[in-house]
DNA sequence: TATAAGATTTACT
DNA sequence: GTAAATCTTATAT
């Protein structure tokens, strides 16, 4: 079933990031699905987070969505080809999101082989980029609703057993500072 | 208007 | 291990 808006509203980011493991992310182009189980997450904790686009309150045209009240999608460009794909958490005005890291396909997997011309899907995305254009996100896909038809993301009633998940440091935001070493990083070991 | 930097990936040394 | 690719956004003139 389809992750209610109560899922993401909720006010621990870093919780919801963890319970995002094991779910399933599916996308509807033009009527063609793909999707795949969500196996690698980061949590963004808004102002108080150096590597966070909000951090310290700082509010832009890009960064808007993110205080929205939670159930919403945050796609931006990143080193100009790199699409990154979040989820917006918490109540209106705190900017919280989850970025989606990796997932495993599962649904509409000719079509992943498609778009990134690689012969196997079957293994783990190994980079946020990489899952973004598997599943043909793109910026049309920022600011819409995850409880809408265009994308979304299913309990298919998967229970992730805690020894299973692995928690780390972030990467790739060695500028954050010492916020680049907090544990905010889920992985679903499989 | 102009400039600098980035939640990355890939290839090359 | 290091560097290039590449373009949007944010911040500064």
């Amino acid at each position: 079933m389809k992750l209610s808006r109560s899922f993401y509203c909720r006010t621990d980011v870093v919780k919801i990031a963890q319970e995002l493991l094991g779910k399933y992310l599916m996308t509807n182009i033009n009527g063609v699905v793909s999707g795949g189980l969500i196996v690698e997450t980061e949590a963004y904790a808004g102002i108080y987070d150096k590597a966070s686009h909000a951090y310290g309150g700082r509010r832009t045209s890009r960064t808007e969505v993110m205080y929205m009240e939670g159930g919403y999608s945050y796609v931006y460009l990143c080193y100009g080809m790199h699409y990154m794909f979040n989820v917006v958490t918490n109540v209106k005005d705190i900017p919280h999101a989850v970025l989606i890291r990796g997932i495993n396909p599962t649904d509409g997997i000719p079509i992943i082989i498609e778009r990134i011309k690689e012969k196997n899907v079957t293994h783990i995305f190994n980079g946020p980029g990489k899952l973004t254009k598997a599943l043909g996100i793109d910026k049309n896909f920022n600011y819409q609703d995850l409880c809408g038809n265009k994308i979304w993301i299913e309990d298919r009633g998967i229970m992730v057993e805690l020894k299973k998940i692995k928690t780390t440091k972030r990467i790739g935001i060695d500028y954050a500072g010492e916020d680049a070493k907090l544990p905010y990083r889920f992985c679903l070991d499989s």
